[in-house]
DNA sequence: TTCCAACGGTTTGTATACAATATAATGCAT
DNA sequence: ATGCATTATATTGTATACAAACCGTTGGAA
């Protein structure tokens, strides 16, 4: 842990709990030990709990009195729930970016946009999502509403593991790719209505993919053979 | 601070730090003494931090490191964004909502609506808002989304002294008061655009309201004469 | 009189100790 | 061998002590 930091001890480690769950160095379900994450990051338990408190707050964690905390995981009613909620949040980003888009604003998306023609022509799903993250991201700050960042960056965290999970589904990649070819040309012609419905489909896209993952692996672990 | 709770402290404090800040008896801007705090709900510093981690996290409580944590506060700009937020997730919980009521549910919003008549009869702008509160507490939950109605309560706790107040203004409470009317008519004919966009209206009202309220009381506090 | 530095008191941030609860291991009875 | 009760260990929840930072007051210098 930084001591030259100005931020107190326990907004570090949230965030660096933060930073391991995002880099899948902790998954969905994994027990969060006290004694060993002070260890790991060389705190005391006192900002260790807080910020426990903190990521539970925001649904990255969740803690079971007198068991201890774990990374949130969800099952596939939960998801379903979460894309559902995040349609309606990012359809609404989307909705107001297209209104508010400047000319420059304009390039720059076009810009990250190209990227994501890139990393697909170079069938890399992990660059594609890291600049799908920064296209997301881009629209969700021209929106210019910043509770509405704070929202939508929150139940992105939540979320993440699972946008991942749904590239790799067979002919999801192209299918992300084509979705993200029309929602720039909804925002080429600044039609907030278009750009808002596209979003939210691409959304349930990604939802649905995820439901017949879940469902899937479900099946997997089921199967006495397996 | 009741020991036969199953809860953690930090979980109750947390609860009950929400009830004052509810009630009034905590308001925006106010300091929270840690101390002082501890003194008055009874228990040591340790779980009445960890509450105030979680509230920070909630956007109910503002901590500033070494100077401890206030009630949040909200500029006018700040007020516009919750709200703008707020009525793309009400709208969509009214959508939702008008999608998937029962002939069951539609009776329980009725009696509620009907609440809201006598308040608005007997001129009673408390019980109004009581019944406000409850009513689009019971739009929320039919959305059937808790993921949705999570964020909102959320947001809604943040926002809701903005919300007493605007009922104050003058004609806000009549003008309200039509706007709930027109709100059932859609939701009798499970008419979820028309719900949506009268929901996001009347959100959009209740800010209109605030932004001219607090605009007056900056300048009342401006003028040397005051 | 005003401004600045030093000092003391107060409050916040963190570490550590103690108490309570949960879990694992061991021993005994069937 | 299995199941249950008891004991030991590990972990979480809370209280308390210590350190660091902040704020207000006072005194001295300009």
């Amino acid at each position: 842990m930084n001591k030259i930091s100005d931020k107190p001890l326990a907004t570090q480690v949230a965030e660096e709990i933060r930073r391991l769950i995002r880099a899948n160095k902790l998954v969905s379900g994994q027990r969060l030990s006290e004694q060993r994450l002070c260890e790991r990051l060389g705190v005391s338990r006192t900002p260790l709990r807080e910020a426990l408190r903190i990521l539970s707050a925001e649904g990255l964690v969740t803690i079971s009195p007198n068991k201890g905390a774990r990374v949130a995981e969800s099952s596939i009613e939960d998801t379903f729930y979460m894309f559902e909620a995040m349609g309606v949040l990012e359809g609404s980003c989307a909705r107001l970016a297209a209104e508010r888009l400047t000319d420059t604003d304009l390039e720059k998306m076009e810009s990250l946009h190209e990227q994501l023609e890139t990393a697909h022509r170079n069938a890399d799903p992990e660059s594609y999502m890291s600049w799908n993250r920064e296209f997301h991201e881009f629209v969700q700050e021209k929106a210019g509403n910043p509770v509405l960042g704070r929202i939508v960056s929150g139940l992105r965290d939540v979320i993440l593991l699972h946008r991942y999970r749904q590239i790799y589904r067979p002919g999801r990649f192209d299918e992300s790719m084509e979705e993200h070819r029309r929602l720039i040309e909804a925002f080429r012609a600044r039609d907030s209505e278009r750009a808002e419905r596209l979003m939210q489909t691409h959304l349930q896209k990604q939802c649905q993919a995820l439901v017949t993952y879940y469902a899937e692996k479900g099946k997997e672990v089921v199967y006495p053979g397996d």
